[in-house]
DNA sequence: TTAGCTGCAAAAGGTTTGCAAATTA
DNA sequence: TAATTTGCAAACCTTTTGCAGCTAA
Protein backbone atom coordinates (compact mmCIF):
# COMPACT_ATOMS: atom_id res chain seq x y z
CA UNK A 1 0.00 0.00 0.00
CA UNK A 2 2.37 2.94 1.14
CA UNK A 3 4.48 3.21 -1.82
CA UNK A 4 8.28 4.46 -0.61
CA UNK A 5 8.13 7.82 -1.61
CA UNK A 6 4.57 8.12 0.23
CA UNK A 7 6.96 7.77 3.52
CA UNK A 8 9.13 10.07 2.39
CA UNK A 9 6.19 12.70 1.82
CA UNK A 10 5.09 11.65 5.59
CA UNK A 11 8.38 12.35 7.05
CA UNK A 12 8.23 15.77 5.41
CA UNK A 13 5.25 16.47 6.51
CA UNK A 14 5.69 15.31 10.02
CA UNK A 15 9.05 17.61 10.25
CA UNK A 16 6.94 20.63 8.60
CA UNK A 17 4.10 20.21 11.76
CA UNK A 18 7.06 19.93 14.41
CA UNK A 19 8.76 22.86 13.03
CA UNK A 20 5.32 25.06 13.62
CA UNK A 21 5.56 23.69 17.06
CA UNK A 22 2.32 20.87 16.30
CA UNK A 23 2.73 17.78 18.24
CA UNK A 24 2.54 14.47 16.11
CA UNK A 25 0.09 11.87 17.04
CA UNK A 26 -0.90 8.36 16.05
CA UNK A 27 -3.85 10.12 14.89
CA UNK A 28 -2.16 12.46 12.97
CA UNK A 29 -0.20 10.29 11.11
CA UNK A 30 -3.13 8.10 10.26
CA UNK A 31 -4.56 10.85 8.76
CA UNK A 32 -1.82 12.13 6.69
CA UNK A 33 -1.34 8.49 5.67
CA UNK A 34 -4.98 8.35 4.61
CA UNK A 35 -4.57 11.20 2.22
CA UNK A 36 -1.55 10.16 1.09
CA UNK A 37 -2.96 6.79 -0.13
CA UNK A 38 -6.40 8.32 -1.52
CA UNK A 39 -6.65 8.87 -4.67
CA UNK A 40 -6.95 13.12 -4.00
CA UNK A 41 -10.99 12.61 -4.15
CA UNK A 42 -11.45 11.32 -0.11
CA UNK A 43 -14.03 12.80 1.77
CA UNK A 44 -13.79 13.38 5.89
CA UNK A 45 -15.89 10.91 6.62
CA UNK A 46 -13.51 8.75 4.22
CA UNK A 47 -10.13 9.36 5.93
CA UNK A 48 -11.96 9.35 9.25
CA UNK A 49 -12.68 5.28 7.99
CA UNK A 50 -9.77 4.45 6.68
CA UNK A 51 -8.24 5.71 9.81
CA UNK A 52 -10.36 3.69 12.09
CA UNK A 53 -9.72 0.89 10.14
CA UNK A 54 -6.35 0.61 12.09
CA UNK A 55 -7.00 2.81 15.00
CA UNK A 56 -10.61 1.74 15.34
CA UNK A 57 -11.17 4.92 18.32
CA UNK A 58 -9.72 8.19 16.80
CA UNK A 59 -12.91 10.17 16.45
CA UNK A 60 -14.11 12.44 13.73
CA UNK A 61 -13.54 15.55 15.08
CA UNK A 62 -9.95 14.56 15.67
CA UNK A 63 -9.82 14.02 11.52
CA UNK A 64 -11.79 17.02 10.88
CA UNK A 65 -8.72 18.58 13.46
CA UNK A 66 -5.87 17.46 11.83
CA UNK A 67 -7.63 18.63 8.43
CA UNK A 68 -8.03 22.18 9.46
CA UNK A 69 -3.74 21.67 10.74
CA UNK A 70 -2.72 20.40 7.77
CA UNK A 71 -4.51 22.99 5.21
CA UNK A 72 -3.10 26.02 7.63
CA UNK A 73 0.08 24.19 6.84
CA UNK A 74 -0.61 24.86 3.71
CA UNK A 75 -0.22 20.95 2.95
CA UNK A 76 -3.59 19.93 1.82
CA UNK A 77 -6.50 21.64 1.01
CA UNK A 78 -9.86 20.80 0.05
CA UNK A 79 -12.63 21.30 -2.77
CA UNK A 80 -16.83 21.00 -3.05
CA UNK A 81 -17.28 18.65 -5.42
CA UNK A 82 -21.29 18.82 -5.35
CA UNK A 83 -23.87 19.00 -2.96
CA UNK A 84 -22.22 16.61 -0.56
CA UNK A 85 -18.65 16.68 1.58
CA UNK A 86 -15.52 18.30 0.71
CA UNK A 87 -12.95 16.40 -0.44
CA UNK A 88 -9.27 16.57 0.53
CA UNK A 89 -6.25 16.59 -1.25
CA UNK A 90 -2.51 17.74 -1.89
CA UNK A 91 -2.01 21.06 -2.48
CA UNK A 92 0.34 20.42 -5.51
CA UNK A 93 -2.32 18.11 -6.90
CA UNK A 94 -2.06 20.50 -9.78
CA UNK A 95 -5.71 19.45 -11.23
CA UNK A 96 -9.28 20.86 -11.45
CA UNK A 97 -12.36 18.68 -11.14
CA UNK A 98 -14.51 18.04 -13.41
CA UNK A 99 -18.05 16.50 -11.62
CA UNK A 100 -21.01 15.09 -14.18
CA UNK A 101 -23.98 16.25 -12.69
CA UNK A 102 -25.72 13.20 -14.41
CA UNK A 103 -23.69 10.61 -13.13
CA UNK A 104 -21.29 11.87 -11.13
CA UNK A 105 -18.57 10.86 -11.67
CA UNK A 106 -15.18 12.82 -11.42
CA UNK A 107 -12.12 13.54 -13.67
CA UNK A 108 -9.76 15.11 -13.04
CA UNK A 109 -7.96 17.35 -15.74
CA UNK A 110 -4.57 19.32 -15.62
CA UNK A 111 -5.12 22.68 -14.03
CA UNK A 112 -3.67 24.14 -17.38
CA UNK A 113 -7.10 24.29 -18.44
CA UNK A 114 -7.53 26.55 -17.06
CA UNK A 115 -4.69 29.17 -17.34
CA UNK A 116 -5.78 31.00 -19.63
CA UNK A 117 -9.41 32.09 -17.38
CA UNK A 118 -6.96 32.57 -14.74
CA UNK A 119 -5.10 35.12 -16.88
CA UNK A 120 -8.06 37.01 -17.38
CA UNK A 121 -9.73 37.38 -14.57
CA UNK A 122 -6.10 39.06 -13.07
CA UNK A 123 -6.48 41.10 -16.22
CA UNK A 124 -9.63 42.34 -16.10
CA UNK A 125 -10.77 41.43 -12.58
CA UNK A 126 -7.82 41.75 -10.53
CA UNK A 127 -9.28 38.39 -9.41
CA UNK A 128 -6.80 35.45 -8.33
CA UNK A 129 -8.11 32.75 -9.28
CA UNK A 130 -7.96 29.24 -6.94
CA UNK A 131 -8.64 26.56 -9.34
CA UNK A 132 -8.86 23.53 -7.04
CA UNK A 133 -11.05 25.00 -4.67
CA UNK A 134 -14.12 24.36 -6.69
CA UNK A 135 -15.24 21.15 -8.96
CA UNK A 136 -16.31 22.33 -12.34
CA UNK A 137 -20.10 20.62 -12.95
CA UNK A 138 -21.71 20.08 -16.20
CA UNK A 139 -22.49 16.90 -18.40
CA UNK A 140 -19.77 14.14 -19.11
CA UNK A 141 -19.37 12.53 -22.49
CA UNK A 142 -20.83 9.24 -21.51
CA UNK A 143 -24.05 11.08 -19.89
CA UNK A 144 -24.59 13.44 -23.52
CA UNK A 145 -27.07 13.04 -25.75
CA UNK A 146 -25.26 12.81 -29.25
CA UNK B 1 -40.35 46.97 -5.79
CA UNK B 2 -42.07 44.69 -8.36
CA UNK B 3 -40.83 46.41 -11.80
CA UNK B 4 -43.31 45.97 -14.27
CA UNK B 5 -41.47 43.34 -16.00
CA UNK B 6 -40.92 40.88 -12.90
CA UNK B 7 -45.17 41.02 -13.11
CA UNK B 8 -44.97 39.56 -16.53
CA UNK B 9 -42.04 37.15 -15.83
CA UNK B 10 -44.34 36.32 -12.76
CA UNK B 11 -46.70 35.44 -15.21
CA UNK B 12 -44.94 33.42 -17.46
CA UNK B 13 -44.18 31.15 -14.97
CA UNK B 14 -46.90 31.10 -13.17
CA UNK B 15 -48.42 29.61 -16.53
CA UNK B 16 -45.28 27.15 -17.26
CA UNK B 17 -46.10 25.42 -14.00
CA UNK B 18 -49.73 24.87 -14.86
CA UNK B 19 -48.77 23.63 -18.29
CA UNK B 20 -46.97 21.22 -15.84
CA UNK B 21 -49.97 20.13 -13.76
CA UNK B 22 -48.78 21.99 -11.22
CA UNK B 23 -51.01 24.23 -8.84
CA UNK B 24 -49.71 27.97 -8.09
CA UNK B 25 -50.84 28.54 -4.56
CA UNK B 26 -49.62 31.63 -2.59
CA UNK B 27 -46.19 30.60 -1.36
CA UNK B 28 -45.42 29.68 -4.45
CA UNK B 29 -46.08 33.02 -5.93
CA UNK B 30 -44.40 34.19 -3.08
CA UNK B 31 -41.29 32.54 -3.42
CA UNK B 32 -41.44 33.37 -7.11
CA UNK B 33 -41.90 37.12 -6.77
CA UNK B 34 -38.96 36.94 -3.94
CA UNK B 35 -36.48 35.01 -6.60
CA UNK B 36 -37.35 37.97 -8.79
CA UNK B 37 -36.71 40.76 -6.71
CA UNK B 38 -33.84 39.66 -5.59
CA UNK B 39 -30.19 40.19 -7.17
CA UNK B 40 -29.52 36.22 -7.81
CA UNK B 41 -27.47 35.85 -4.55
CA UNK B 42 -30.13 34.58 -2.40
CA UNK B 43 -30.29 31.75 -0.45
CA UNK B 44 -33.27 29.45 0.42
CA UNK B 45 -33.40 31.05 3.89
CA UNK B 46 -33.17 34.92 2.61
CA UNK B 47 -36.32 33.69 -0.32
CA UNK B 48 -38.09 32.03 3.03
CA UNK B 49 -37.40 35.49 5.25
CA UNK B 50 -38.55 37.44 2.27
CA UNK B 51 -41.64 35.42 1.78
CA UNK B 52 -42.40 35.52 5.87
CA UNK B 53 -42.21 39.03 5.30
CA UNK B 54 -45.68 39.13 3.47
CA UNK B 55 -46.67 35.68 4.59
CA UNK B 56 -45.91 34.78 7.92
CA UNK B 57 -46.70 31.52 8.34
CA UNK B 58 -44.86 29.68 5.12
CA UNK B 59 -42.77 26.86 6.03
CA UNK B 60 -38.94 27.16 4.96
CA UNK B 61 -39.89 23.28 3.89
CA UNK B 62 -42.00 24.91 1.47
CA UNK B 63 -39.53 26.87 0.20
CA UNK B 64 -37.11 24.44 -0.35
CA UNK B 65 -40.11 22.35 -2.26
CA UNK B 66 -40.81 25.25 -4.47
CA UNK B 67 -36.62 25.62 -5.41
CA UNK B 68 -36.95 22.27 -6.18
CA UNK B 69 -40.02 22.34 -8.38
CA UNK B 70 -39.08 25.41 -10.02
CA UNK B 71 -35.50 23.94 -11.20
CA UNK B 72 -37.27 20.78 -12.54
CA UNK B 73 -39.04 23.46 -14.79
CA UNK B 74 -35.64 24.92 -15.76
CA UNK B 75 -36.96 28.40 -14.35
CA UNK B 76 -33.92 28.34 -11.70
CA UNK B 77 -30.96 26.76 -11.03
CA UNK B 78 -28.85 27.41 -7.77
CA UNK B 79 -24.90 27.84 -7.46
CA UNK B 80 -22.26 27.09 -4.32
CA UNK B 81 -20.82 30.06 -3.51
CA UNK B 82 -18.65 28.76 -0.75
CA UNK B 83 -19.14 26.58 2.15
CA UNK B 84 -22.53 28.18 3.53
CA UNK B 85 -26.17 27.75 1.97
CA UNK B 86 -26.55 27.66 -2.12
CA UNK B 87 -27.86 30.16 -3.89
CA UNK B 88 -31.01 30.62 -6.40
CA UNK B 89 -31.75 32.52 -9.25
CA UNK B 90 -33.31 32.59 -12.63
CA UNK B 91 -31.10 29.88 -15.14
CA UNK B 92 -31.11 32.99 -17.65
CA UNK B 93 -29.20 35.08 -15.22
CA UNK B 94 -25.82 34.62 -17.27
CA UNK B 95 -23.23 35.41 -14.89
CA UNK B 96 -20.30 33.80 -13.04
CA UNK B 97 -19.87 34.10 -9.70
CA UNK B 98 -16.35 35.06 -8.29
CA UNK B 99 -16.14 34.61 -4.74
CA UNK B 100 -13.17 36.45 -2.46
CA UNK B 101 -11.92 33.59 0.05
CA UNK B 102 -10.69 36.34 2.27
CA UNK B 103 -13.54 38.65 2.62
CA UNK B 104 -16.19 36.88 1.44
CA UNK B 105 -17.37 38.82 -1.61
CA UNK B 106 -18.94 38.02 -4.56
CA UNK B 107 -18.76 40.01 -8.20
CA UNK B 108 -20.71 38.98 -11.25
CA UNK B 109 -18.78 38.33 -14.57
CA UNK B 110 -20.51 37.64 -17.85
CA UNK B 111 -20.05 34.43 -18.79
CA UNK B 112 -18.67 35.11 -21.82
CA UNK B 113 -15.39 34.94 -19.35
CA UNK B 114 -15.26 31.21 -19.74
CA UNK B 115 -16.28 31.00 -23.38
CA UNK B 116 -12.76 29.05 -24.07
CA UNK B 117 -12.79 27.10 -21.40
CA UNK B 118 -16.07 25.89 -22.34
CA UNK B 119 -15.18 25.14 -26.06
CA UNK B 120 -11.54 23.22 -24.49
CA UNK B 121 -13.53 21.11 -22.13
CA UNK B 122 -16.06 20.26 -24.72
CA UNK B 123 -13.30 19.61 -27.70
CA UNK B 124 -10.47 18.06 -25.29
CA UNK B 125 -12.99 15.99 -22.69
CA UNK B 126 -16.48 15.80 -24.57
CA UNK B 127 -17.52 17.81 -21.03
CA UNK B 128 -19.93 20.44 -21.15
CA UNK B 129 -19.53 23.02 -18.76
CA UNK B 130 -22.53 24.10 -16.45
CA UNK B 131 -20.58 27.37 -15.37
CA UNK B 132 -23.43 28.57 -13.45
CA UNK B 133 -23.72 25.70 -10.87
CA UNK B 134 -20.33 26.83 -9.04
CA UNK B 135 -18.58 30.03 -8.11
CA UNK B 136 -15.29 30.57 -8.67
CA UNK B 137 -13.23 31.09 -5.59
CA UNK B 138 -10.10 33.04 -5.22
CA UNK B 139 -9.07 36.24 -3.98
CA UNK B 140 -10.05 39.67 -4.82
CA UNK B 141 -8.88 42.87 -5.95
CA UNK B 142 -9.03 44.42 -3.04
CA UNK B 143 -7.64 41.38 -0.88
CA UNK B 144 -4.51 40.58 -3.02
CA UNK B 145 -1.19 41.63 -1.63
CA UNK B 146 -0.09 44.10 -4.27
C1' DT C 1 6.07 20.27 32.80
C1' DT C 2 2.98 22.28 29.82
C1' DA C 3 1.19 23.55 25.52
C1' DG C 4 -1.05 21.03 22.31
C1' DC C 5 -4.09 17.01 21.17
C1' DT C 6 -7.76 13.82 21.95
C1' DG C 7 -12.42 11.53 22.60
C1' DC C 8 -16.92 12.25 23.63
C1' DA C 9 -21.17 14.30 23.36
C1' DA C 10 -23.74 17.93 22.06
C1' DA C 11 -24.79 21.70 18.89
C1' DA C 12 -24.98 24.12 14.72
C1' DG C 13 -26.16 25.01 9.84
C1' DG C 14 -28.43 23.61 5.65
C1' DT C 15 -31.63 20.57 3.63
C1' DT C 16 -34.95 16.71 3.35
C1' DT C 17 -38.86 13.93 4.73
C1' DG C 18 -43.34 11.80 6.73
C1' DC C 19 -47.77 12.81 7.55
C1' DA C 20 -52.36 14.58 8.25
C1' DA C 21 -54.80 18.74 7.00
C1' DA C 22 -55.70 22.29 3.57
C1' DT C 23 -56.06 23.88 -1.08
C1' DT C 24 -56.11 24.03 -6.19
C1' DA C 25 -58.00 22.88 -10.68
C1' DT D 1 -63.60 15.31 -6.17
C1' DA D 2 -58.99 14.07 -6.81
C1' DA D 3 -54.47 15.27 -6.97
C1' DT D 4 -51.24 18.49 -5.33
C1' DT D 5 -49.34 21.36 -1.87
C1' DT D 6 -48.82 22.84 2.84
C1' DG D 7 -47.18 23.37 7.84
C1' DC D 8 -45.15 21.15 11.39
C1' DA D 9 -41.84 18.47 13.56
C1' DA D 10 -38.45 15.44 13.29
C1' DA D 11 -34.56 13.50 10.89
C1' DC D 12 -30.42 13.92 8.22
C1' DC D 13 -25.73 14.99 6.90
C1' DT D 14 -21.58 17.53 7.37
C1' DT D 15 -18.93 20.20 10.25
C1' DT D 16 -17.85 22.68 14.60
C1' DT D 17 -17.34 23.25 19.52
C1' DG D 18 -16.79 22.78 24.82
C1' DC D 19 -14.57 20.38 27.99
C1' DA D 20 -11.96 17.33 30.96
C1' DG D 21 -8.35 14.08 30.39
C1' DC D 22 -4.18 12.58 27.89
C1' DT D 23 0.41 12.97 25.61
C1' DA D 24 4.34 14.60 22.88
C1' DA D 25 8.24 17.36 23.28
Amino acid sequence: MAAPHQKEQLDQIVELIRRHGGRVTVPRRAVIAAILEGDGHRSADDIGRAVQAEHPDVALSTVYRTLDALQQLGVIEHSHLGHGAAVYHLTDHGHVHLVCRSCGDVTDVPDEIVAELTARLDDEHGFALAPRHFAMFGTCRRCRPD
